[in-house]
DNA sequence: ACCGGAATTGACATCGGTGTCAAAATGTCG
DNA sequence: CGACATTTTGACACCGATGTCAATTCCGGT
């Protein structure tokens, strides 16, 4: 590989010149810079990266880690949003997946990245929670995605599951839906309990009666199991009366096996009752019969803002500032499709 | 951050010495050690990598370049297996994700994992085909993977659709299955017409009739879309007398559309069809009711063979030498689930 | 032709490690 | 205890870029 002082010799100047012509650096003849350009050419020059980030401290490269699920849409569309960011601002990104489900600030992977001098980093969780940050004190300016916590010098980027429950909410009533019910994931989940909340506002503002809300837990410890925990309750509310005329599933894939269990007790949607779900998951939405409306949540959007956040961070330096709004929700937007039945 | 100089004087030893302990040499007097390794506790030093990326060419840096559709599930889990052996053998990984369709190794992002001088490059498809390389002469050692080259001197990873295609097959059989159908998706892709030669071959060697196999074909240029291309044919496939008693969808998706045309056709998984999917997108094949029989390619596991082969490239540095495999097919495994009705 | 100030350019040190090779320390043995 | 082999250590150059600052060139004005 051909070096900036091969550059030099070819164009028959010194190689802080080179330099000046690379770097955009005004106060270069035009005949030199020719001269140089032509070089660079010749010799299919490319500056190395190694040499260039021992000068400068800076290394213009990110890092992302995750929590172990990277195949859940919700991570990869995060990890689209911080690639293609990343590149237009001129960063490079290091991804990693963590090893461990505890602190995401710590283990084997984390020390990587730090080893490898990143100039910022990215955690991104699964699911929307609260995490614990196990250092104190951080190696390197840090933003959460997807997830959030205590301490309020941390800036994290979320989806704004409340707004993404009402919008659910919204959709039904603008279709005609009065009497409606809604199948939650656990309640201890935070994003679970914000979008049930959401979704009773939106009935709420529209003077409407206060929805059904139910929860769909699996009794067996540390697992859950749409297929054990979803059929009783949703026999339990298919036996009321009246019968809700729609659906709110906690999400996608929990409304893709009430699909299932509809077509088991011979009802149809939407005719005998509307479903919706949330994620918008497009394997799921897209493919079900009729397709699922649904409130998608722009990951990608997330991991943009994460990016954007996290170089504002880096060029002030200012990693220990209280940030005004360290906590940035995005929000979502409603998906409708074939499988609301519009009320008249 | 502390240097390998303060390390030094903290030490009270020379750089190199202390250099020599990082690096596990031998030769260095126990106590001389003990001292060194002290101050670097000491002063939480960690060597900086844009120093080591200069001196030794070697980075331990591999980078993973996939097209555009990162969100697919094949690609996630190459990229997880990727992840995985690279931590396990001490090797760092590059993402970064191609903004172009066209040919695989150009492109801007190509050139930034050049220029940051991965020791080798993985490139992924998310999709099994023959891809053009636009550089005969490659800029680092370079492993494909669910994708290949007539170029004898590329390694490349792939799913062996063939015998998965004869897993299916064999699915169907076991289970008493005769007189079956596949509705394969466009033949003149290269995994689909693999598929269903493994899926013709089973039935051959069982001496069973050869089954019928219909294209669903998009009519409308450039696009593919289930709902459009499937209920014409699969319409043609249920009036066949006698009806076939299994289906075999080129892929789960397909599957999943079927499906829902077959409840709206009046007709039930499995006892009126049975149904065979293929990939087993888990979010598919285990949220459907009936859950969907499919096969499973480990796409991780490709990631993995990947990793190691490029490894082995990169430690015999030989490139240019022809491998007696260039070519490695990763078997699939058989998920048979309720989608399947036992014919006795 | 000469001068002063601005525009260009280059010599050299530096970033933080590692390879080379010679110097110093240690150990062995007669 | 001295000669010699062996182990341990350090001085120094180098990797490929960029910052500093001084040297050189250029230019218009006299």
């Amino acid at each position: 590989m051909a070096t900036i002082y091969d550059v030099a010799a070819k164009a028959g100047v010194s190689a802080k010149t080179v330099s000046r012509v690379i770097n955009g650096e005004p106060n270069v003849r035009s005949k030199t810079l020719d001269a140089v350009t032509a070089a660079i050419a010749d010799l299919g020059y490319r500056p190395s990266t190694a040499a260039r980030m021992m000068k400068s401290q800076r290394n213009n490269v990110i890092g992302f880690l995750t929590d172990r699920i990277v195949t859940r849409p919700e991570t990869v569309d995060i990890a689209r949003g911080v690639s293609e960011t990343a590149r237009e601002l001129g960063q490079t990104v290091l991804f990693m997946t963590h090893s461990d489900y505890s602190a995401p600030l710590q283990g084997p992977e984390y020390n990587s990245l730090i080893d490898l001098n990143v100039d910022g980093l990215i955690y991104a969780a699964h699911i929307n929670e609260r995490v614990e940050l196990a250092h104190t004190k951080l190696a390197c300016p840090t933003v959460l995605a997807n997830c959030f916590s205590n301490d309020t010098h941390i800036t994290s980027i979320i989806p704004d599951d409340m707004a993404g429950g009402f919008l659910a909410g919204q959709m039904l009533i603008d279709h005609g839906h009065k009497h409606v019910a809604m199948l939650n994931l656990d309640e201890k989940a935070f994003a679970a309990s914000r979008r049930a909340k959401g979704f009773s506002q939106a009935f709420a503002k529209a003077n409407l009666p206060k929805p059904i809300i139910r929860t769909a837990l699996d009794e067996r410890a540390g697992s859950w199991d749409e297929h054990e925990c979803v059929p009783a309750v949703l026999d339990a509310i298919l036996s009321m009366s009246p019968r809700p005329t729609a659906l709110f599933c906690g999400n996608d894939k929990m409304a893709m096996v009430v699909y299932g269990l509809l077509t088991e007790r011979g009802l149809s949607v939407p005719n005998d009752i509307s479903v919706v779900g949330f994620d918008d998951y497009p394997l799921i939405t897209r493919l079900l019969r009729p397709q699922l409306s649904s409130v998608a949540i722009a990951f990608d959007e997330i991991g943009r803002r994460a990016v954007r956040e996290l170089m504002a961070q880096i060029e002030t330096n200012d990693q220990a500032a209280v940030h005004t709004t360290h906590q940035i929700e995005v929000p979502g937007t409603p998906a409708p499709r074939g499988s609301i039945k519009i009320i008249s």
